[in-house]
RNA sequence: GCCGGGGUGGGGUAGUGGUUAUCCUAGGGGCCUGUGGAGCCCCCGUCCCGGGUUCAAUUCUCGGUCCCGGCCCCA
């Protein structure tokens, strides 16, 4: 026997598990349609040269890359946020700014799978393009912060960084450019034994080496900005912009997120603000959502402008709640049919039924009445209604509540009334 | 790419170098020909793949593969 097996890093939903991730998804969807996000979609796949625009090379060893029959590179897509801009500079950039997009869709990574990491997975994210403000940083700082506290998610931390203030520090080193990757890959990793043997071995300034290890070991909330400033001598113009940005937070009711100046985010493009927020019951793979201030578009052969977003790891998100399980939806009423007159009054009925928007369902296996009952009690049915001649003759039905036994009579006119309510 | 732990019906498991591989559960049917949740009975369905050792491998061994956790990486 041929035994196939789902690819590697691949899964299959049940349907209890899809109904929770729809509850997911649409409660991300409302709150973005709430902050007047509009929803954008691009392809499963795009050209490789997309991906190598944005990160290099080197991308193309950690994504799915093939050639297509008309020998086109063709790679899945590793995340959202190329195709939306490749997207906005070659279609979208004469709407009126600021355009604020959301969008949700499967990713593919060609990686070792763990916890929360898998080939095949979703991202949910949003971009304001064309708001160069901090206003617009926070807009989306909120956008995440109330995304994840729909969701009831209180187990959650957002970090909050500014990349102005990292650079400037990194520049002080007096370290090569090479090493300054170097250099901001271990603060990512918080590796402060790397970075404290960089005055040795890179020849950094020890005296910004140590205020650089200072700053970025900073935890706290908005009183951390005094000890960064501290560390700067003056006022960095960075600085300012934080603390402008955190007023304006507190507008939104959002006080309880930390600094952290060692957010990285490990990539060039991003120009100010950065932020993360982390699930810490997740274990390795904690982060859930990652994002900041960017400038994109010109790698895409645009205009450059201002840009802010953010994408949550959707498939983390759920892992995040997944310690609370909700009630599964139950079917409102289960018809069982004992005669083949009886079934096709009872499809009258079920169609009616379900145009009204309550679920129903009908016996499909020709059952005795008593396994039929025990199939609706087994699937949850709220309901179940019995149809014989006799019914017929009468033109009544009988409800019977699943839960307490009880069966009512209802006429046939009554039946979609009795629902209803 | 690396390290560790795993893989026995759909799910969960027991066990073994050799007759028919254990039990629970799920699914289908019957006892019960118009009323569910219990019980009893029947049916369905399994040793991840390949090489090696052996008269004989589900068992031992090697390789692969997939899963779980971690490293690397994380756009």
């Amino acid at each position: 026997m041929t035994d196939f097996q789902r690819p590697r890093g691949t899964r299959d939903f049940p349907p209890e598990e899809m109904e929770q991730r729809r509850i997911v998804e649409d409660g991300l969807r409302k709150v973005a349609r709430s902050f007047n996000f509009g929803e954008v979609m691009t392809p499963t796949f795009e050209n490789t040269e997309l991906f190598v625009a944005k990160s290099g090379p080197g991308i193309i060893d950690e994504i799915y890359a093939f050639k297509d029959k008309g020998d086109r590179e063709i790679s899945l897509r590793p995340e959202l946020t190329a195709a939306v801009m490749r997207y906005y500079v070659k279609e979208l950039h004469t709407r009126p700014k600021p355009l604020k997009l959301y969008y949700m869709g499967n990713c593919f990574r060609y990686e070792r799978p763990q916890k929360g990491r898998y080939r095949e997975f979703w991202q949910f994210g949003a971009e304001i393009i064309g708001a160069p403000s901090l206003d617009a940083d926070a807009e989306v700082l909120a956008l995440a912060y109330y995304s994840v506290k729909n969701l009831g998610l209180n187990n959650t931390v957002m970090r909050i960084g500014h990349l102005g203030v990292l650079n400037k520090f990194i520049e002080e080193l007096g370290v090569s450019e090479s090493m300054k990757v170097e250099v901001r890959r271990m603060i990512d990793k918080r590796d402060f034994e790397s970075l404290r043997t960089l005055p040795d071995g890179a020849g950094a300034k020890q005296d910004v080496t140590n205020r650089l290890i200072e700053l970025v070991s900073l935890d706290g909330g908005s009183e951390t900005l005094e000890k960064a400033k501290k560390l700067m001598d003056g006022d960095d113009i960075s600085l300012k912009e934080l603390k402008k940005l955190l007023n304006i937070l507190e507008k939104y009711g959002i006080t309880d997120y930390k600094l952290d100046f060692g957010v990285a985010r490990g990539l060039d493009y991003y120009t100010g603000m950065v932020f993360e927020i982390d699930a810490p019951n997740l274990g390795a793979e904690k982060q859930i959502c990652g994002g900041g201030a960017y400038s994109l578009s010109e790698t895409f052969g645009g205009q450059p402008i201002s840009s802010t977003g953010f994408a949550f790891g959707f498939d983390r998100l759920m892992l995040a709640r997944s310690q609370d399980e909700e009630e599964l939806s139950k079917l409102d009423v289960y018809f069982i049919p004992i005669s083949d007159d009886a079934r096709m009054k009872c499809l009258e009925m079920v169609t009616e039924i379900r145009n009204n928007g309550i679920s129903a369902d009908i016996d499909l296996l020709g059952r005795k009445v008593g396994k039929a009952f025990g199939y609706a009690d087994t699937i949850g049915a709220k309901t179940a209604i019995v149809i014989g001649d006799k019914e017929l003759a009468e033109e009544k039905v009988m409800v019977k509540d699943m839960a307490t036994g009880d069966q009512t009579p209802i006429n046939f006119s009554e039946l979609l009334k009795h629902y209803q309510n």
